[in-house]
RNA sequence: AGUCCUGUAGCUCAGUUGGUUAGAGCACUACACUGAUAAUGUAGGGGUCCGCAGUUCAAAUCUGCGCAGGACUACCA
């Protein structure tokens, strides 16, 4: 053990972090945190997996150091914390990367590069950056075990995801059905909503749009919109996408919103008929000019469109009624041209009635389904379900249909028109923008047939394939969906249970997003992912889902005695092996798994459906297949499973928060996490995103280079609450590491620096806090406060007030307070009990603060801590994150001693004010402060404090005057908190009558201790309480007030608190000479003043404690000193003498 | 478009259950202090608490409607 604490020439945050990170990786310190935890109660984290093909930012040291911080905090409270890295493997991110590499497309892939090889080259480049992560998570001080990493790519994570699968498929969850996704026919495949988030992907383009009139058919239903009229009745509905108008099946109408029945002509044609809309937006179609125009004044080619509103009727009234189809290409196989009720119905612009196609439309497809109306379909060739359209963004052509659909559902002679017709002029290489497009000739083709009200240019905003840049389609497709909806409100009810921060993301965000759950899509038609284990006979009547590997290889055996089968490509697999060595032999992938045939029940062939799964399973499923479970940990599960916390941006809520809850709800009827912080995002100082292309990112490894990690930390967790977006500011790293490091380090400096001269190693008994001076039991007091307050923020998940609680004690209480004004304990004087519980109270604190922050900055505070432990050893610990955490004493904690050091900073500062005010330096001492006491339990509070303000302030006496009658100028206010609830209305009058009051009046309410006023003829008695009354002014003094304190000084200075002063510039003078001269603190001098007449007496009167202060061991007052080795001192203005020091060698 | 977050000094942020002079740090200006010294103190300037309306004796704080920025989700006539 050393009996020196370790001096440092200046901060160097870096170097601490480089040599404490080389501290732990020598002793095996994240080691030794869970080692000595064995036995105790485990907290389970769950680390999010990020992908490792992109490089680190900044924001990843954001999101683990909320992380890191929650981890060690709970270590240090005894609890052992596993917490084992991953890496998220699959998905198109890796998949675009590497075609990007290899300059590839998707369509390439099984053509120009084998599927074996494509995946393999995504094997390699998704690791591509692990060894930056792992750098950076060493050196941003982030503990998580990246030994033994969980990989979503390896075949036992695969096989934990299939049997998760096999379980949601055994409850019935999944199911294959179609629906409407965004679909590129330039690229002949449908996009995932990341692809369609690219930047730049919605475009504003200039579409022809229509507005259809949908003929109401006449029946009893529908006789109330023909009554009074003698021409036809429409609905008419507008549209972006006329080409979808062949395939309208429905039209909806919101319930509650009102429509009008308009009698008017076609402004194409002239024909006179009856139009249904929503009255909110009739003035968009008629035009208000025309109001008082009778019907007849129109003329077919007019542009004065006359009209006559005949009724009106709500929503509600017209669900059912039907219409006769728009374009009778092709008639629906079942029920259709119904007018139905659509929640997502308003009345912002069209015409407040919305055309279906439940082909080409996500919403269409919806409330189609619900109302039972049938999409128009089509029969392909081989009998197949298609919509009007093709895959390549076509109308079908005749002959790709089948023959009998076409004899008995097409209307040939209409639909040969547009039979073969791309549906955008994009998707047709013979065409160009300024052909005419079929939207076009099918507005045009409705207007001849007066069925347009209105067709126009509209601009709007429109989704492109970021491929090929031409515009998407939304188009029917197969795909296998986890019916989620089945388990949406068993899924809320557990969110309910979840401790969220913030919490609105939870109840809001998250909440909100439960509640309109829809099914889970989980089908990608990609190459690299995991493989949806289900097999399908040709007829699909059979289905088969895997859940093991095990079970796959006894399938494959099945399968080769039915002979479909010839090999076995699970043979070597020895089940019950979990060794990376068996589970290597194979692989569970695309496209071995492809190729594998099974055999039904029934002995049919059974194929694998092609697709792949979500990648946000993968993720979701971490909590079982980073254990492999259940084939491996099965037995000890409930100690791995649920995360009593886990953490991660707020982009995350749709995507790993939620795929984390649905699994474990519908797998284990449980929540996933019983705590979560999701963070915000960081952004530049000027609040924008951070991007590479913008140049603006910051680099994290040159930041933690720079800085150390520890201001990055901290900066980061105190600037802001986790959610808020941080704006990311070096500027304020810097701050952070001068403010708040930099004060933290001088203290410890000043400790070192005094401990190490009087050989302080803290070997004495702790001094009673009897014993110990006010000001000790003050920072005791405070610091056993900040202990308790520190622990609940911890305990709560807020960090940042942690922090901020940490670092004002630190700065305002610890270094502006305390050691300000305890220096002179520890210069000279006796090693005495005094002066040990001076540096045991400062050890404390230092000590204490060490193990707080400990969480947020890792690598300095266990430098305090070793530096501190190194001399004293009163831990066995190493390091300070293995230690326990500290236990407040609610004994120590003294409100009332906290209450009167306030009263002392305030008295303090004001004094100091007050010398500002009339220039009197502080070296210069001054004979009383005056305070007046307006409280009889002021006098104790003030006598406890008074020898440490009057040090402060240097003045010799504090005196208090409690008759104060005559002598205090005195105002009264009123407290509106008491008074308020009593007297409401009448307030202000009150207050404008207490403002009335003279200095006789507040006289006579203190000696009476209750005044009454008149306010409406009311008699109002006030008490004490109801009123502050605070003293103002002491004519004749020099006076400063701050709420209830009053400072009166005395600024005459006498002769002899003049030599006083003398003494003390002489000092200072010395001081720095000393310095300049670079003595040693502990050096003695001998000391020479050249004489003058205004200095002799001071000098003399006050010789002894200029000797001590300077360590003087002579002085002497000599008539001349040599100017060049004297040096000249100016004592006050006009006053000049040389001196002239000399070190005294023992 | 929906949901959520944010809006307080030039900048970054506090501001408890509504209570009457709205705070801190940084930056700026001036003056001090200093054997903790690449620190520190005191004072000053700087505010439409995003806007409007409401509730209330009293609103930065509660309610409603907007505006601006951000995030996520969606994209629909």
């Amino acid at each position: 053990m050393s009996t020196k604490f370790p001096e440092y020439k200046n901060l160097d945050l870096s170097q601490v972090n480089k040599d404490i990170l080389k501290d732990w990786n020598e002793n095996n310190t994240f080691e030794k945190s869970l080692e000595t935890r064995e036995g105790n109660p485990s907290f389970v984290f769950y680390e999010g997996p990020p992908s490792a093909n992109g490089m680190p930012g900044i924001h990843h040291v954001m999101a683990r150091a909320l992380k890191d911080i929650v981890c060690r905090y709970k270590t240090l409270k005894g609890f052992q914390v596993n917490r084992k890295a991953g890496w998220d493997t699959h998905g198109l991110p890796v998949e675009l990367g590497v075609e990007k590499e290899l300059g590839i497309t998707k369509e390439d892939i099984g053509t120009k590069i084998s599927v074996d090889d494509y995946n393999l080259a995504c094997r390699t480049n998704v690791m591509k950056y692990t060894r930056e992560w792992e750098d950076l998570t060493s050196k941003m001080g982030y503990w998580v075990n990246m030994e033994e990493p969980y990989i979503t790519y390896d075949n036992r994570y695969i096989e934990t995801l299939w049997w998760l699968l096999k379980q949601l498929f055994e409850k019935d969850l999944l199911y294959k059905g179609y629906t409407i996704q965004p679909f590129s026919p330039a690229a002949g495949t449908g996009l995932s909503t990341h692809e369609l988030n690219q930047p730049g992907c919605y475009k504003d383009v200039k579409d022809t749009t229509a507005v259809g009139m949908f003929k109401v058919a006449r029946d009893e239903k529908s006789e109330f919109l023909y009554e009074g009229i003698d021409c036809d009745a429409y609905f008419i509905a507008w549209t972006t996408t006329p080409w979808t108008l062949p395939s309208n099946t429905a039209l909806a109408v919101g319930s509650k919103i009102e429509y009008v029945r308009v009698r008017t002509f076609n402004p194409y044609t002239g024909i006179p008929c009856v139009v249904i809309l929503a009255k909110s937006l009739f003035y968009n179609f008629f035009d208000k000019k025309y109001e008082g125009l009778e019907l007849g004044e129109y003329e077919a080619g007019d542009k004065r469109l006359t009209y006559k509103t005949l009724s009106e009727h709500v929503g509600a009234d017209l669900e059912g009624l039907r219409y006769e189809q728009l374009m009778p290409l092709v008639k629906p196989e079942g029920d259709a041209f119904r007018v139905i009720i659509g929640d997502f119905v308003t009345t912002e612009d069209g015409t407040g009635i919305v055309h279906i196609a439940p082909t080409f439309g996500a919403d269409d497809d919806r409330v189609a389904k619900v109302a039972g109306i049938s999409p128009l379909i089509l029969r392909d060739k081989e009998g197949k379900m298609q919509p009007m359209v093709d895959r390549t963004g076509k109308f079908f052509k005749i002959e790709d249909l089948s023959e009998e659909f076409v004899k008995e559902f097409v209307n040939l002679e209409a639909y040969s028109e547009y039979a073969g017709r791309f549906v955008k002029n994009a998707y047709d290489p013979t065409l160009t923008d300024d052909d005419a497009t079929l939207d076009i000739d099918i507005a045009v083709a409705l207007k001849k047939e007066s069925l347009a009200f209105k067709v126009e240019k509209h601009v709007h905003n429109y989704p492109h394939c970021w491929r090929t840049d031409k515009p998407i389609l939304y188009y029917p497709l197969d795909s296998w969906f986890i019916e989620t909806t089945k388990v949406r409100d068993r899924m809320i009810e557990l969110n309910k249970t979840i401790n969220w921060k913030p919490k609105s993301t939870g109840e809001g965000r998250f909440g909100k997003w439960l509640e309109n759950l829809q099914d889970w899509n989980l089908s990608r038609s990609r190459y690299w992912g995991t493989p949806l284990p289900i097999w399908v006979s040709e007829d699909r009547s059979e289905i088969k889902c895997i859940g093991s590997v095990a079970e796959l290889k006894a399938e494959i055996e099945k399968s080769m005695t039915a002979g479909f089968m010839t090999e076995n490509i699970l043979a070597d697999y020895i089940e019950g092996d979990n060794s990376k060595e068996n589970y290597e032999k194979f692989d569970l992938h695309r496209p071995y798994v492809d190729g594998l045939i099974l055999v039904s029940e029934t002995g049919q062939k059974l194929f694998r459906e092609l697709d792949l799964i979500d990648v946000w399973f993968d993720s979701g499923a971490m909590p079982y297949a980073q254990q492999h479970y259940p084939f491996e940990n099965k037995e000890n599960f409930d100690k791995l499973f649920p995360a009593q916390f886990i953490a991660e941006g707020v982009d995350q809520t749709r995507g790993w928060f939620f795929t984390l809850h649905a699994i474990a709800t519908m797998c284990f009827d449980g929540v996933a996490f019983e705590n979560i912080i999701s963070n915000g995002l960081v952004l530049d100082a000027k609040g924008n995103k951070m991007s590479k292309r913008l140049g603006n990112a910051v680099d994290p490894f040159s930041t933690i280079e720079k800085y150390g990690s520890d201001p990055l930390r901290w900066y980061m967790i105190t600037n802001a609450q986790p959610w808020d977006n941080l704006k990311f500011d070096l500027g304020g790293v810097e701050e952070v590491r001068r403010k708040f490091f930099g004060t933290l380090y001088n203290t410890y400096s000043f400790f070192q620096l005094y401990a190490n001269v009087d050989g302080f190693t803290y070997s004495e008994a702790d001094v009673a806090m009897e014993q110990r001076p006010e000001i000790d039991r003050w920072i005791l007091s405070l610091l056993n406060s900040l202990i308790k307050e520190v622990e609940e923020c911890y305990e709560a998940y807020e960090p940042t007030r942690a922090g901020r609680a940490i670092q004002d004690f630190v700065n305002e209480n610890l270094s502006n307070w305390y050691v300000r004004l305890c220096r002179k304990r520890y210069w000279g004087g006796d090693y005495s009990i005094d002066k040990i519980s001076a540096y045991q109270t400062l050890y404390r604190c230092l000590e204490t603060v060490s193990v707080l922050a400990s969480p947020i900055a890792p690598f300095y505070m266990d430098q305090l801590f070793k530096d501190l432990n190194s001399v004293t050893g009163r831990f066995t610990e190493e390091s300070v994150h293995l230690v326990n955490f500290p236990k407040y004493d609610p004994e120590v904690i003294d409100s009332e001693l906290e209450e009167r050091m306030d009263m002392a900073q305030k008295i303090s500062s004001m004094s100091l004010g007050l010398r500002r005010k009339v220039k009197i330096r502080v070296r210069q001492p001054l004979s009383k402060i005056i305070i007046p006491i307006l409280d009889d339990s002021m006098v104790p509070q003030l006598e406890a404090i008074k020898n440490i303000v009057l040090s402060e302030i240097n003045v010799k006496e504090m005196e208090f005057i409690t008759d104060t009658t005559g002598v205090l100028v005195k105002n009264i206010k009123p407290n509106f908190k008491t008074l308020g609830p009593k007297y409401g209305k009448i307030m202000k009058q009150i207050a404008a009558e207490i403002g009335k009051m003279n200095q006789e009046d507040i006289v006579a309410f203190e000696k009476e201790g209750s005044y009454t006023i008149v306010v409406n003829n009311e008699n109002i008695s006030l008490t004490p309480e109801d009123v502050e009354i605070v003293s103002e002014d002491i004519p004749g003094w020099l006076v400063a007030n701050e709420g209830k304190l009053t400072v009166a000084m005395d600024v005459n200075i006498t002769d002899e608190l003049r030599k006083e002063g003398i003494a003390r510039e002489f000092i200072n003078r010395i001081q720095n000479l000393r310095k300049d001269s670079d003595f040693e603190v502990t050096d003695k001098i001998k000391l020479q003043i050249m004489m003058h007449d205004s200095i002799n007496d001071a000098v003399l009167t006050h010789k002894e404690y200029i000797g001590t202060q300077t360590l003087a061991v002579s002085i002497e007052l000599v008539e001349k000193l040599a100017e060049n080795e004297a040096k000249a001192v100016e004592i006050e203005q006009g006053v000049e003498s040389f001196i002239k020091i000399e070190k005294v060698s023992e």
